[in-house]
DNA sequence: ACGAGGATGCTCT
DNA sequence: GAGCATCCTCGTG
């Protein structure tokens, strides 16, 4: 690697509770080697987890039948499945938003990447979002870091942990502690109060929703 | 600076 | 047909 970032994250790592995943990712990078071998990188600053009994999580619905032992249907039935897997939804009809499959066996749950600061490739990801000026803008929401990473419907079920992924995450190499501040979700309206929302306190990257302490 | 409103398409508490 | 895990533009001050 080099020493910026360490091993991959492996499926273990997103074999847990999606609430200690989401907190967890928190400092880790984001990759996309494009197909011309450029690698895109980000450093995750913000996160928001979606699970099990959570009226908010896209699985929601589905646990009720798969509980009366049916099957999962649509979409979200990716989120039961195994975890460390790409889930790439549209939202709004408009924005791709990133997360990665995360939880218990047999138990749905997700990590909403809501926020990065790039680390490496900036040149490239202001050609894919040309209008930005500062920097910040760049990747300090949920639907802009998608772009400008160039994630999109393509990667919606692929694995984050299979040797050659393009699109993965890696550990940091210093481990010196973090900054954690924690609040409830944004932008939605079911469960507002669940503190499941993770940032670095304070980091210019977080995206602007909600003014970090 | 800030707030209102529109875009746009998929899913189905 | 309603409701979205959002972003951008265009008003007004």
């Amino acid at each position: 690697m080099n020493d910026l970032f360490g091993p991959k994250l492996t499926a273990n790592f997103f074999a847990r509770d999606p609430v200690r995943v989401a907190r967890a990712m928190l400092g880790t990078f984001l990759v996309h080697e494009l197909p011309s071998g450029e690698r895109l990188v980000a450093r995750i600053v913000e996160t928001e987890a979606y699970g099990k009994d959570d009226p908010a999580c896209h699985a929601f619905g589905n646990e009720k039948r798969v509980a009366a032992g049916g099957q999962a249907t649509g979409r979200s039935a990716l989120l039961f499945g195994p975890p460390g897997l790409a889930y790439v939804y549209l939202n709004y009809g408009v924005h791709w938003l990133f997360n990665v499959v995360a939880g218990r066996k047999g138990e749905p749950g997700a990590v909403l990447v809501r926020a990065a600061e790039p680390v490496l490739g900036v040149e490239r990801m202001r050609q894919l979002r040309p209008k930005v000026r500062r920097r910040e803008d760049l990747t300090n929401g949920p639907g802009k870091l998608t772009v400008a990473l160039g994630i999109g419907s393509q990667h919606n079920g692929l694995s984050l942990t299979a040797r050659g992924a393009a699109l993965y995450l890696t550990a940091p190499n210093d481990s010196r502690p973090l900054r954690v501040a924690t609040s409830g979700r944004v932008g939605i309206t079911k469960a507002v109060d669940f503190p499941w929302r993770f940032f670095l306190a304070g980091h210019p990257f977080v995206s602007p929703a909600i003014v970090p302490g």
